[in-house]
DNA sequence: CCGAGGGCTTGTT
DNA sequence: GAACAAGCCCTCG
């Protein structure tokens, strides 16, 4: 049974987490393999094909030891040592454009506890009054925490959207020791630009 | 000090 | 080329 879509030579995969259950696609493929894409719970694809559950033991060695080393990540409140991205983990990089490819090589260096806004993001990778274009990215983003998008707010200081939700952009937030001054605003101290001095 | 509204901007499909 | 979209900024009230 050989599928010619979406579900060609990929493998979903339920973890609980802190937060919810998440939902991982794998992708098992000579030339290109690993994570493909994770969703936040409540998000992704709505009915998953039972043979093409991920399996650990039919699976190739490489692609296991890849879930494993994501599993660790996921689990322990590790994805606060953030931006160590292991870019190995992922596959279908072939996908982005070179703005996504430079957007996402910033966003990667945002650390925990810092937040930095879309217009200052887009900024950051080269690309001056692309806030709208980063804003778009960030919501197809396939690695969300790994690629830490939920750092990324509006220049007012509020939260701005999320995929997986508000609340949990503001729970991830609170988590990392990002100050808010209301529920719906974050203070300016937590913001990367007080810390660095953006090149 | 907000908040809503309008016009402007960008990269992608 | 047109229509988007997890934005931004300025202007009011």
């Amino acid at each position: 049974m050989t599928y010619n879509n979406y579900w060609d030579k990929r493998y979903w995969q339920q973890k609980i987490w802190k937060y919810g259950k998440l939902l991982l696609i794998w992708q098992e493929s000579v030339t290109d393999n690993g994570l493909w894409q994770l969703f936040f719970p409540g998000c992704g694809p709505k009915d998953l094909p039972a043979e093409q559950q991920f399996n650990p033991l039919t699976c190739s060695d490489k692609l296991h030891w890849k879930e494993k080393a994501v599993d660790k990540l996921l689990h322990r409140n590790s994805m606060l040592k953030l931006p160590a991205v292991k870019k190995d983990l992922f596959c279908g990089w072939q996908r982005f454009t070179p703005f996504e490819t430079d957007v996402l090589a910033r966003l990667a260096q945002v650390p925990a506890g810092r937040v930095i806004s879309y217009g200052e993001l887009a900024d950051w990778a080269g690309y001056p009054r692309a806030a709208r274009a980063v804003g778009r990215l960030m919501a197809k983003n396939p690695f969300p925490l790994f690629y830490p998008c939920h750092r990324v707010i509006q220049a007012s200081g509020r939260l701005g959207n999320f995929g997986g939700g508000k609340d949990l952009k503001r729970r991830l937030l609170e988590n990392e020791g990002v100050a808010f001054s209301s529920p719906e605003k974050i203070s300016p101290k937590s913001r990367l630009e007080e810390t660095l001095k953006l090149p």
